[in-house]
DNA sequence: GCAAGGTC
């Protein structure tokens, strides 16, 4: 019988396909890798027939590539001869037997199938998969499996498909690895020699002064808002305020221009709503709203809410996720895909937390007809589903750092399957001289899913008595306020996630290490962000209002902002205190004023660099093969 | 002692 070594990227995916193809396959265990299986079984493949098969799998890249003799060394070498000194190419340390596993195998196999996720780094690992198997048999026949998710149906159908691994874009990513490599090294060996002396007398914790290309624009964010802050000029700005009392309600109606920055203009117009003397009402209206559900849950989500919401860094969230999934409660934490497929048991999921004390009843209402098909975000890697839940565990059993993740996903979930809210939004727009007011007022109808989602807020606000369309009065207050713009505040973890990702900085799985090196690296350091000035225009009665305007002052630095670092950084609700806040050190400015002044073709610090060689990478497709067998 | 990318 034809002999055939499957090979995933993960444990978890090779005991997940071992067990769709061969029903449930006793797991066999690889010698000194506790975590390591090979799943023995028989199957009958499409193209091959019937074959004795060994599931099997890496953890990751296997390959380790590195400077070698005199140029391992910092001082037996120029930094700038690495960039073409030879980079060597071995199995990690720590994947010997990983590696050992493959070769034994692939000895008395004749076909090598390959199940990397369908990613770029997928098709690089896959690669290193099949050079180690070829060096051992170099009769076998390669091939890989198509696969976005773990259905069965889908699984089955990837089974007898196989295609041809991606050579540019394995390619690809081995181009960036030496490129981050040399790059990296280089940079790192010149700046630490040559800044060392300097820096050391000043502080001598400071070891190494490294250069990288995530880590830098992740740096220059940072320094970018902080001397935006710095530099901010505030500027003046006055506005017209009308307050009316109506059956014991004071309504509280917003200029419709919110402000202007000369005061001569704001005068004359208010001067002509007092000469008006009475006001009129245009158009009152009441008209449904809604207050939509969340998206499935990416990672950056995950991070982000977690800066948020549960008060933990981007890294401890990560590192919890990771362990909820490898406990088997959680799915894969690490994924760009907010969309759930077509074809996932997503009520049978729902089904598994109706038995929590906290939010079970909420999972029945869903489970007794109030599920909805989660709305679909514009993402999808192909490789992992959204993060979900995939079995309830007590929440008691859990640490309270776990618990507060684990009932995080759970809860996103849940309202990913409910129902949006509802509400009815009235507005009243009213023309008091020359301007033109708005007042307007929510009532929550139906709460549904914000009944399980506690970390998105929706409230009724204060309800408007009724008014008439024509109905003229005397406003019971107008006054001429004057305030001031403020400048934003330093950027927090979830901004930096969010410029991140929007630049392409690092990947889902990566992020959080880069925020974590700048500050390990003494470039910058976080503290708790003060509590700033309360929300301002309550309608209340202080004449001076503090309020975030955008208008571009503040000597910005570089003409190209690098993706909306800019000012709109303060919610309405004017929270936020207690979040992190990141503060570039003295260091960390040098070093990217110090590179923003080189004469380079492009900066090395703003994220365009880093994100052309994503985008490069990207323009591959999938299966460029194709492609190219119609030339040739 | 350097990078960024996988995953355990």
């Amino acid at each position: 019988m034809t002999k055939i070594l499957c090979v995933a990227e993960k444990p978890s995916i090779a005991k997940a396909v071992a067990n769709h193809l061969g029903g449930s396959v006793p797991a066999r265990n690889v010698p000194s890798l506790r975590w390591l299986k090979n799943y023995v079984f028989n199957y009958n493949f499409g193209p091959w027939g019937p074959c004795e098969v060994t599931f099997t799998s890496v953890a990751g890249h296997v390959i380790e590539h590195d400077f070698g003799g005199r140029y391992s060394n910092w001082q037996t070498c120029q930094p700038s001869e690495l960039f073409d000194a030879p980079i060597e190419v071995q199995i990690k340390g720590d994947k010997k037997s990983i590696a050992q596993n493959i070769e034994q195998q692939a000895r008395y196999c004749n076909i090598l199938y390959i199940w990397t996720d369908c990613d770029r780094e997928g098709e690089n690992i896959g690669a290193e998969i099949r050079n180690i198997a070829l060096k051992v048999n170099s009769r076998m026949t390669v091939k890989r499996a198509m696969f976005n998710n773990i259905e069965r149906a889908h699984i089955v159908q990837a089974a007898n498909n196989p295609i041809e691994i991606d050579e540019l874009q394995s390619d690809a990513v081995a181009a960036r690895m030496e490129l981050d490599l040399r790059v990296g090294a280089a940079f790192t060996r010149y700046l630490t020699l040559n800044l060392r002396p300097l820096i050391q007398a000043v502080d001598d914790s400071i070891k190494v002064i490294s250069y990288g290309s995530c880590q830098f624009p992740t740096l220059g964010f940072v320094v970018d808002r902080y001397f935006r802050v710095q530099n901010f000029i505030p500027e003046t700005f006055w506005a017209i305020k009308v307050m009316q009392v109506k059956d014991d309600v004071k309504v509280a109606f917003n200029w419709k221009r919110v402000h202007l920055f000369d005061r001569m203009t704001v005068t004359i117009l208010y001067e002509r709503c007092l000469a008006a003397r009475t006001a009129r009402i245009t158009k009152v209206q009441k008209r449904p709203t809604s207050k939509w559900r969340p998206l499935p849950l990416t990672t950056v989500e995950l991070q982000k809410n977690g800066s948020r919401f549960l008060r933990m860094d981007s890294q401890t969230v990560m590192k919890i996720a990771e362990d909820l999934y490898t406990k088997g409660w959680i799915s894969y934490p690490r994924t760009e895909t907010d969309q759930f497929d077509k074809g996932m048991d997503l009520m049978g999921l729902v089904r598994k937390q109706t038995q929590d004390a906290n939010w079970g009843p909420f999972a029945q209402r869903l489970a007794d007809g109030g599920f909805q098909w989660p709305r679909s975000g514009r993402n999808n890697d192909k490789a992992h589903p959204p993060i979900h839940p995939v079995n309830y565990v007590l929440p008691s059993s859990l640490s309270d750092t776990d618990r507060r993740v684990y009932e995080f996903v759970v809860r996103r979930f849940l309202a990913c399957c409910a129902e949006d809210a509802k509400g009815e939004l009235s507005t009243v727009e009213m023309q008091y001289g020359s301007e033109v007011f708005t007042a307007s007022g929510l009532l929550v109808l139906e709460r549904n899913y914000l009944d399980v989602y506690p970390y998105d807020k929706w409230e009724s606000s204060q309800q408007l008595p009724v008014f008439q369309v024509d109905e003229y009065f005397v406003p019971t207050e107008a006054k001429m306020t004057e305030g001031k713009t403020a400048p934003p505040g330093y950027l927090t973890e979830p901004e930096l996630i969010a410029l991140m990702d929007a630049n392409g900085i690092g990947t889902d799985a990566t992020m959080a290490e880069h925020i974590a090196k700048i500050k390990e690296r003494q470039y910058v350091v976080t503290r708790k962000r003060a509590g700033r000035a309360a929300a301002a225009g309550d309608g209340d009665n202080d004449d001076t209002t503090t309020t975030t305007a955008t208008r571009g002052r503040g000597r910005g630095r570089g003409g190209r902002g690098g993706g909306g670092g800019g000012g709109s950084t303060r919610t309405s609700s004017g929270g936020g205190s207690g979040v992190d806040e990141f503060i570039p050190t003295t260091l960390g400015m040098a070093l990217i004023v110090g590179y923003e002044n080189l004469a380079f073709e492009t900066s090395l610090s703003k994220p365009f660099l880093r994100k052309e060689v994503s985008r490069i990478q990207t323009k591959r497709p999938h299966t460029p093969l194709r492609s190219l067998q119609r030339f040739g």
